[in-house]
DNA sequence: GCAAGGATATCG
DNA sequence: GATATCCTTGCA
């Protein structure tokens, strides 16, 4: 990645770091998302720490393989990955290059085109089911329709599917203020504010110390916050 | 409490 | 090549 000039280098720089930090930065930063299905924009409020290879909850645990390149390489950058055979979940890359760390986005609040992500919800949801069950898609739009703003990408899946995420934007430079999915300073964001920590989620396979590390960063009481309606 | 769903890492 | 598992979600 070509060094680049003002905030998208400055950025990146702050994320050359130790991931705690970089999980740190992330928190506030707002997510762009700049493609034919509208603007979007939105607030970074919750994020994960992945520390490297010796981190038993990292992807990278196993060493590079064809899954986690991107984690290996320069810091910016997006690790984009499919779980559970249905949702995307996008990763900013961090540390210097070579290090495979990275932090998970769990959550943004929308700031600008909440209905071009409530769109692109439905959208997402229309694609996902491979019986075509009418009744059930009715269901899910009504859901979709009546949800509140600060719901549409309140978990890492729904990130993913309310800013049009997918697999197809792995490797992409976040940095890069052309990207069609970046990173920009928040200029509301500069004020006071509380992080949170708590355990990773997801990951009770990793065993200890990696479960009970408090690498999960919120803005605390922010109403996008993954989980607000089950906290563990 | 659990089903949906496909890629992935690992084993044979 | 087969299979257990997965950094999730929303509904029964």
């Amino acid at each position: 990645v070509a060094a680049s000039a003002g905030d998208g280098g400055n950025l990146r720089q702050r994320l050359a770091g130790e991931v705690q930090a970089a999980a740190r930065t992330l928190l506030g930063v707002l997510l762009i998302r700049d493609d034919a299905s509208g603007y979007r924009a939105g607030r970074i409020v919750e994020v994960e720490a992945y520390d490297g290879p010796q981190d038993q909850a990292s992807h990278a645990r196993f060493g590079r393989t064809a899954r986690n390149g991107p984690m290996f390489g320069p810091p910016g950058v997006a690790y984009v990955y499919l779980v559970y055979g249905m949702y995307s979940c996008l990763n900013v890359v961090t540390g210097p290059e070579g290090a495979a760390s990275a932090c998970l986005v769990r959550a943004v609040e929308p700031v600008v085109g909440s209905e071009a992500m409530r769109a692109a919800r439905i959208r997402f949801e229309r694609g996902r089911r491979r019986q075509d069950d009418p009744a059930r898609h009715a269901a899910d739009e009504t859901r979709l329709r009546n949800l509140p703003p600060e719901r549409l990408a309140s978990g890492p899946g729904l990130v993913a599917a309310a800013f049009s995420i997918d697999r197809s934007l792995n490797g992409l430079d976040l940095c890069d203020q052309e990207s069609p999915l970046r990173l920009e300073p928040d200029p509301d964001g500069a004020g006071p504010r509380e992080v949170g920590t708590t355990a990773r989620l997801g990951i009770d396979y990793a065993g200890t110390p990696w479960t009970e590390l408090p690498w999960r960063f919120t803005l605390a009481g922010n109403p996008s916050v993954s989980g607000s309606s089950r906290q563990r």
